[in-house]
RNA sequence: GCGGAUGUGGUGAAAUUGGUAGACACGCCAGACUUAGGAUCUGGUGCCGAGAGGUGUGCGGGUUCGAGUCCCUCCAUCCGCACCA
């Protein structure tokens, strides 16, 4: 019989569906293995090849740890809420999640086809109810809950009453974390706030709560007509579709993901991420170290509250300067300043953000006329407003040394303001030309800070700054509250209902808030969020409901939680379920998630850990990013105002255009005329130069995958043309699982000639079944041994690339030792399983076992007696050139060893008759002379 | 500008701790076979050279008996962040 993959393919896909052969539960009586894929947003356009590379690899590790003895919870679903459903519904008026449910039956045949080991029992969706209801629960715990700054985690709202009930706000250092500006809170006592209303009461809890509704600069976007998060604005304009995002002034729910900054940054150290990854969520959260320093207003109560990372330069202030939306402009810039000041502001605050990132070299401000104290000198320091200063960073406000930054070097210079040097720097340096930022040099003209080092000085700054009461040490985050409100329809709708304008969470028992339908998906004409559109949608018939909807992050950011329990219909996951599963070993998907997914999945960790609802905090404990899989597009070469094509290596003999041609239609770089000319109707009667031989050569490149590339390869014509076996190890063969490279079908054979040539090891020249039952040879032994070290050493660090090569080692050689042992071929079949599970189901059975049993054996044990060689073939190297080899007696010493080589004639050929200066003898490895 | 990663044949790549550079494949060359199959088998294939041999892991230096691997300088490519005080 031949390799018939496809017959086999089909039958093993059925057996493993009808068997449940990857169902599992609890076993207390094996350990755990959590292996994840992160779970795919089902889009319209299917998985190309390049979807697939990170499942088959957690596919193989999954299996792996199977074979070795771990319960292994291996599940997948769908990250089913998002933006191309709802546009599609906009432009279709199809209900979104209509073409949801079509898109999910896609995929889910796409990925059946690849072979994978998923408990699809343990399937999610997140945009079903029964999921998104948990999703409501978290963001309703959130709600309930306020960061407790004193016991460094989120606690029940409750404590927070309690002690406003005993103690009220005085006396306790409470500070409201906003992200943006610690502001201290209006202080009031137990018994005001006992007399307070309810609705008073719950306007102050607001400016607790984990999730919050409040007021801050947000990105919004007119074109998606929503607001978005930090992470969904690349470059100043939508992550989704390119529209421009402008920051607008706005109520909106967000999270107070800023209160777990440190423990985010500090969870990093735990965990076994990527460096790259790691980093970048390091620059994200962006924790600087300084000082917050206050500069009284010159005849007025108000004072600057500035950040700097540079308390030691405070001495060289010559101005303060702050980001045009401070709220300060206005209330101290001076009449004859008004307008000029205004029309300044006016004009920063209608740029875009991406006019203004473009901008970052041009210098402008304004004089508001005002000025303020300096702290230690009490001289009057002018009060510029300059968009060079942001408004969500640090204070909004900067104190200026334009000796010792660049920016206020560049700002002083261009409107001719003073500048006073404070360090002497270490090195030759004009302060004239530019500014010194280097933190090396002695302080000078700084009072008490003289002489000192920058780093001292920075301490010593502090230290007087606190003792003055002039400001205090600080810890600055870039990192930013997220927004958590999208004013669109397809996603979970916010549960929160406002009685007397006042936002109320919806009780747990009323959960899911489904979502209702609408007759469009559209905006109302008041410029409303599509839920507004909902007839007789109220809270107990009378109260409104909040018409915003959760963003993307917020189902993905809990669901592998879900997997543990994902029927529960009482609980968002099982207490016993997590207890056992617990956090995932082992996750694999793209680095793009890197400050959007990751963190905030880190971050509702952190946040069910603190409030005891799990016992770990974070979700991830190793993670793998596979690279991108480029695609390789064809071109052929269009002659200038002609209908003519010229084959490659004649296209510089003519002015010719590439076009790019589907790569169905090409093979090897050769073109198939007739498929081209059908392609369009246009191409109909070209004419093509071909080469000599008659061919028509096409170029190509090496690109992103896209459909207007006409470079998409799906995976479901490989598994057709050559089985999923040898797509899942022909994907892994390609190289790296982390690094980015280019598809070439080319090599596919390569893989498919492999696993029929295992094929073969099992069969006679008459196609039939002829397996040995006779002992091994030592020859094979040791062939089968060097395999499981290797095989093992590799998946141990998820070389799954050199662990193809290693099977193909193997069966070249034991195809030459014309090796059919039962023995050797059942430990070489268990181990090929994780790759290739079918064509190892169908032998498995041909070695006479149990069907469906493989997935469940034992995965070969290494004896290293197999290996033992009493012999070595030395490499001989004279000066550390290799130059002839050798074989020796591995029981030979060193000195046994020296005297054989030496007396050997190709020696005294290297020799030249010189003695040699010294022999470098590593048993077992090498021979080195020095001549 | 800051940070991270990567540079090895015609191509994808391998070399885990410093020890035979290029395993395994693709492609190519030569040959065999034939039930003409994206089949199988044999041999060859880094570069220069007829050969002996020389040379070779982005460039230049260093440490070492020995460096793709460790250290320093530089170059190139990709990714992330960026007026962050």
């Amino acid at each position: 019989m031949e390799y018939d993959f496809r017959a086999i393919e089909n039958n093993w896909r059925k057996f493993w569906a009808a068997n449940k052969t990857f169902k599992v539960t609890e076993d207390t009586s094996k350990p755990k293995y959590y292996v994840l894929d992160m779970f795919p947003y089902p889009s319209g356009a299917g998985l190309h090849v390049g979807h697939p590379l990170g499942y088959i690899a957690s596919d193989i590790y999954a299996r792996y740890k199977r074979l070795q003895g771990y319960n292994v919870l291996h599940p997948m679903g769908y990250d089913s809420f998002g933006l191309p459903a709802e546009q599609y519904a906009i432009q279709t008026g199809q209900h979104p999640a209509l073409t949801t449910e079509e898109n999910i039956a896609r995929y889910r045949d796409q990925l059946d086809k690849i072979g994978f080991s998923f408990d699809w029992d343990r399937e999610v969706r997140t945009s079903s109810p029964e999921y998104y209801k948990w999703t409501q629960w978290i963001f309703k715990q959130l709600f309930d809950s306020w960061y407790n700054p004193k016991t460094n985690k989120a606690e029940s709202i409750d404590t927070l009453i309690a002690i406003f009930e005993f103690q009220g706000s005085s006396g306790v250092e409470l500070v409201i974390l906003t992200g943006d500006i610690e502001k201290d809170v209006m202080p009031f006592s137990a018994e005001e706030w006992k007399a307070f209303s309810e609705k008073k009461k719950l306007e102050i809890l607001m400016n607790f709560r984990l999730a919050y509704l409040g007021e801050s600069y947000v990105n919004w976007c007119s074109a998606l007509g929503t607001v978005l998060a930090n992470d969904e604005v690349v470059n100043g304009v939508s992550e989704r579709g390119g529209h421009p995002v402008e920051r607008k002034l706005m109520k909106q729910w967000s999270m107070r993901i800023t209160a777990f900054a440190q423990r985010l940054l500090d969870g990093l150290g735990t965990i076994d991420w990527s460096e790259s990854i790691k980093e970048t969520q390091r620059n994200w959260i962006g924790r600087s170290e300084g000082a917050s320093i206050r500069f009284s207003v010159l005849g007025h109560e108000h004072s600057i509250e500035v950040f700097t990372t540079r308390p030691d330069t405070v001495f060289g202030v010559s101005f303060v300067t702050l980001a045009p939306e401070h709220e300060l402009v206005e209330k101290i810039t001076t009449e004859s300043h008004k307008n000029e000041v205004l029309s300044y502001v006016e004009k920063a605050k209608n740029r875009s953000e991406r006019e203004r990132q473009a901008d970052v070299n041009t210098i402008s401000g304004v004089f508001t006329g005002a000025y303020v104290k300096h702290p230690f000198t009490n001289e009057k320091v002018p009060v510029w407003v300059g968009d060079y200063v942001l408004v969500g960073y640090g204070t909004g406000a900067v104190m200026a040394v334009p000796a010792h930054d660049e920016r206020d070097f560049k700002f002083a210079k261009h409107f001719g303001l003073s500048c006073k040097q404070v360090i002497l720097p270490s090195t030759e340096h004009n302060i004239q030309e530019a500014a010194w930022t280097e933190k090396e040099g002695k302080i000078i003209n700084s009072d008490f800070l003289n002489d000192l080092t920058v780093k001292d000085a920075i301490r010593k700054a502090i230290e007087q700054i606190t003792s003055n009461g002039f400001g205090k040490g600080r810890v600055n985050y870039r990192l930013r509250d997220a927004v958590f409100g999208r004013q669109r329809y397809w996603g979970e709708p916010i549960p929160i209902y406002y009685k007397d304008e006042v936002p109320y969470g919806i009780k747990e028992v009323d959960l899911p808030l489904t979502l209702p339908e609408v007759d469009k998906y559209l905006p109302t004409e008041d410029g409303e969020p599509p839920l507004a559109r909902a007839s007789n949608w109220k809270h107990e018939n009378q109260f409104e409901y909040e018409l915003s909807t959760m963003p993307g992050w917020a189902g993905s950011s809990w669901y592998f939680l879900r997997y543990l329990d994902p029927k529960n219909e009482n609980e968002f996951v099982g207490r016993d379920k997590v207890e056992y599963w617990k956090n995932v070993d082992l996750y694999i998907g793209g680095s793009e998630h890197a400050t959007g997914h990751l963190l905030y999945a880190r971050f509702w960790t952190k946040f069910l850990f603190d409030r005891g609802l799990i016992s770990f905090d974070e979700p991830f404990q190793k993670m793998i990013n596979q690279g991108m899989i480029l695609g390789r597009s064809s071109f052929v070469y269009l002659v200038i105002g002609e209908n003519k094509f010229v084959s490659y290596s004649l296209k510089d003999n003519f002015i010719c255009a590439p076009i790019h041609v589907d790569i169905s239609m090409v093979d090897n770089d050769k073109l198939n005329i007739e498929a081209f000319r059908n392609w369009r109707p246009d191409y109909k009667d070209a004419e093509f130069i071909c080469e000599e031989d008659g061919s028509y050569i096409c170029g190509n490149e090496v690109e992103k995958m896209s459909k207007s590339k006409y470079n998409v390869q799906t995976p479901d014509e490989l598994v057709e043309k050559f089985g999923a076996d040898t797509l899942r190890m022909y994907e892994m063969f390609l190289g790296p699982l982390e690094q980015t490279k280019p598809w070439d079908t080319k090599g596919i054979n390569g893989v498919h000639n492999f696993l029929r040539k295992l094929w073969r090891l099992f069969h006679d020249s008459e196609s039939k079944v002829s397996i040995s039952n006779e002992a091994p040879t030592k020859e094979s032994l040791k062939t089968l041994h060097k395999t499981i070290k290797k095989m093992t050493d590799d998946l141990d660090r998820f070389s799954f690339n050199t662990g193809v090569s290693n099977f193909m080692i193997c069966v070249n050689e034991l195809t030459e030792q014309k090796c059919n042992n039962k023995q050797i071929l059942t430990e070489l079949i268990i181990m090929l399983s994780p790759y290739a599970p079918h064509i190892s189901e169908e032998l498995w059975v041909k070695l006479g076992k149990q069907p469906g049993t493989i997935s469940t054996a034992q995965f070969p044990l290494f004896n290293e007696e197999h290996l033992a060689e009493s012999s070595f073939d030395y490499p001989v190297s004279f000066n550390g050139k290799m130059r002839f080899k050798v074989n020796l007696s591995l029981s030979l010493s060193p000195k046994e060893i020296e005297v054989e080589v030496l007396k050997m004639d190709e020696s005294s050929k290297w020799l030249e008759g010189k003695t040699p200066k010294k022999v470098i003898i590593v048993p077992g490895k090498i021979v080195n002379i020095v001549v």
